[in-house]
RNA sequence: GGCCGCGUGGCGCAAUUGAAUAGCGCAUCAGAUUUCGGCUCUGAGGGUUGGGGGUUUGAAUCCCUUCGCGGUCACCA
């Protein structure tokens, strides 16, 4: 029990005494540290429901909760923020209450309350770059925050497995591959794929400006480049079932997933099920059917479906192809409808997609809502802003995109290289050095890209983005490593396992209050979807930690019994910040 | 051009539901501690929250307007 739940029924109470008027809602801050108190009360909302003076009205009720309430010891009132003073014996109760709990924070998870969360979703004729880890990153820590809430959660992705695109590597690599293998050229099956790709649009330019040479417009040599049109040829025969065709589109589909497989490893995500686009791309089209005899679509003269959302500000959307066939709306709209037939216990999901792609969520939501879905009223696009470098924009083609492997060897090397100068790691095995290193990089890119509101733009630095100082992922690795050695230290001076004071200091009833604050954030940040809670919470609690730690003696206290609630406090801090990061995808060091 | 998002000290970011003097980190300066573990702590300087107007007891937050940046407006995905 917190104080606020304690206090809330007690202010309506007080109000209706007082006062003969009922409160809907009572208003609680965290005191600011410049005044007296532990929580306030704001009293300006209270004014639309009683007459008065707000400083009256906080005097009568501050004086009637220190009578009524026993864990309020003191009050006071400046302008509309009755502060109230808490009483140590709360706090010193409430830790009591949750150092042992393991869990402290998380909620048991109800079976019947089931989210899908979609995220990764890459094309399969490329390596994973920055854009993807951060949608990576953004997706997995929100799945795992929803967890924490309590709900049940299906991590999924769906793999854009097909299409021209893929035949152009395809293509590709029949063309000029040699008969190459990941294995035989020693490169990660990704990345192999991914230069037959950059293979065929440096021979599909080439034939371009050939064309244009022997006097064609630019425009129909982009259309009639033999190289494209051989690679429309190949898509037709995929879509055919032909046989040759689908046996190299496994393969080197196969090849693909090995190498994504080892990035998501290093990634450290992971997902519960796959959808693939070769599946799905066909779904929907009943759907539009029905929708049509409904009256929600309508049909135009070439035999086009289309939607008008004119009313609903946006505008006329296609959902089929005058041919018949579906486009990427029809295809998602069957995969929503696939996903909650597949596990019927969804009731809402969630899509990490890029902000680009704004406009189509908006659109497929109200599609599936007018569709008349139960669920279509829980679905959440976690749109994010691009992630820019300070060259520019990425772009696949030209080369200038940051490849995810790459960029995690290099977070580890630099958080190699700086740990290395610090030293302190005498005594470690080469492995457990790059272990910790790894711990470190991965902490500081995961954390320097969550911790910042997903909608924002973010301009990466690879250079700058390792930092062990401020609010940074290896600097709350290295508190959490430093609570563990004091736990090492302590565990050999024998304190005694039961404690209890009556008074706290200051700075231990702070750290115990951001610690009451844990349950709250994750309720929040799975309310809102955003992990950069959950990191900017940690980070108070570090200060609050640091604090504490610089202004009373932890380990060198004569008081056995402070002693031992100390470390009863540093250890809970330990855990709760373990508990935030594995939220985030982070790993904590026992030493660093 | 229509629609959507963003704009906060030099830089990078915060700020439940509209609340007290807009916080924090880097960087700068001055101290403290140097105790378990180094990069810990305290303090100072630095802001008309892009500009203008409005609503409100109270606005970074809501409304209008304007400027700047980005995205999007395909029978592509």
């Amino acid at each position: 029990m917190n104080i606020q739940n304690l206090l809330e029924t007690e202010v309506k109470e007080a109000v209706l005494t007082l006062f003969e008027a009922s409160l809907p809602t009572v208003e609680f801050q965290p005191t600011r540290k410049e005044f007296e108190g532990d929580i306030t009360i704001v009293i300006f909302p209270m004014l639309r429901f009683l007459k008065g003076n707000p400083v009256e009205i906080g005097q009568k009720i501050g004086n009637y909760l220190v009578n009524a309430v026993a864990e309020i010891t003191s009050f006071n009132v400046i302008k509309g923020f009755l502060n109230l003073v808490v009483s140590d014996g709360f706090y010193m109760n409430y830790f009591n209450s949750i150092k042992d709990e393991a869990s402290f924070g998380l909620i048991k998870i109800k079976e019947d309350d089931a989210v899908m969360v979609e995220y990764s979703s890459p094309n399969t004729n490329k390596p994973l770059h920055l854009g993807h880890v951060r949608n990576n990153l953004l997706g997995y820590a929100v799945a795992e925050i929803l967890k924490a809430a309590g709900k049940k959660v299906y991590k999924t992705q769906i793999v854009n497995d097909r299409g021209i695109h893929i035949c152009k590597s395809m293509l590709a690599w029949q063309k000029f591959g040699q008969g190459e293998t990941p294995e035989s050229a020693g490169l990660k099956g990704d990345k192999l794929v991914g230069n037959y790709y950059v293979k065929f649009d440096k021979v599909y330019k080439k034939e371009i400006a050939s064309l244009v040479e022997k006097g064609q417009d630019q425009a129909s040599a982009e259309k009639e480049a033999p190289i494209l049109l051989e690679a429309q040829q190949m898509l037709l025969k995929w879509e055919a079932h032909d046989e040759e065709v689908v046996a190299l589109w496994k393969k080197m589909n196969q090849w693909v997933y090995d190498g994504f497989a080892v990035t998501y490893k290093s990634l450290g995500v992971d997902f519960d099920k796959l959808y693939y686009e070769s599946n799905t791309y066909l779904l929907g089209k009943d759907v539009v059917a029905v929708g049509l005899e409904k009256g929600i679509f309508y049909k135009k003269e070439d035999g086009s479906v289309w939607i008008d959302l004119t009313e609903d500000g946006l505008d006329e959307k296609i959902v089929l192809r005058s041919d018949g066939t579906a486009v990427y709306m029809t295809q998602d709209i069957g995969t929503a409808i696939q996903r909650v037939k597949d596990y019927p216990d969804v009731g809402g999901m969630v899509y990490t997609v890029g902000n680009e792609q704004d406009y189509h969520f908006k659109v497929l939501f109200l599609i599936l809502k007018k569709l008349g879905f139960s669920w279509a009223d829980n679905l959440f696009h976690l749109s994010y802003g691009m992630v820019d470098l300070p060259s520019g924009k990425m772009k696949s083609r030209e080369g200038t995109v940051v490849d995810a492997d790459d960029l995690m060897a290099d977070m580890t090397q630099t958080a190699g290289n700086i740990a290395e100068e610090l030293g302190k790691l005498d005594g470690y095995s080469q492995a457990e050095k790059q272990d910790l290193y790894q711990i470190i990089g991965l902490g500081a890119l995961k954390y320097y890209i969550l911790k910042v509101d997903p909608k924002k733009r973010i301009l990466f630095n690879p250079e700058e983005s390792v930092d062990f100082q401020g609010n940074t992922g290896p600097f709350i690795q290295y508190t959490y490593a430093r609570i563990q050695s004091i736990l090492r230290k302590a565990s050999e001076l024998n304190l005694p396992d039961y404690f209890g004071l009556s008074e706290l200091h200051q700075k231990e009833k702070e750290v115990i209050k951001q610690l009451q604050l844990y349950p709250e954030i994750i309720q929040l940040a799975a309310a809102n979807y955003s992990p950069a809670l959950i990191a900017n919470y940690t980070y108070e609690l570090v200060k609050e930690f640091n604090s504490f730690y610089q202004n009373i003696s932890i380990l060198g206290e004569e008081d056995d019994t402070k002693k031992a609630f100390r470390v009863q406090l540093s250890k809970k801090v330990g855990e709760v910040i373990a508990s935030a990061f594995t939220l985030l995808g982070i790993q904590v060091p026992e030493r660093m």
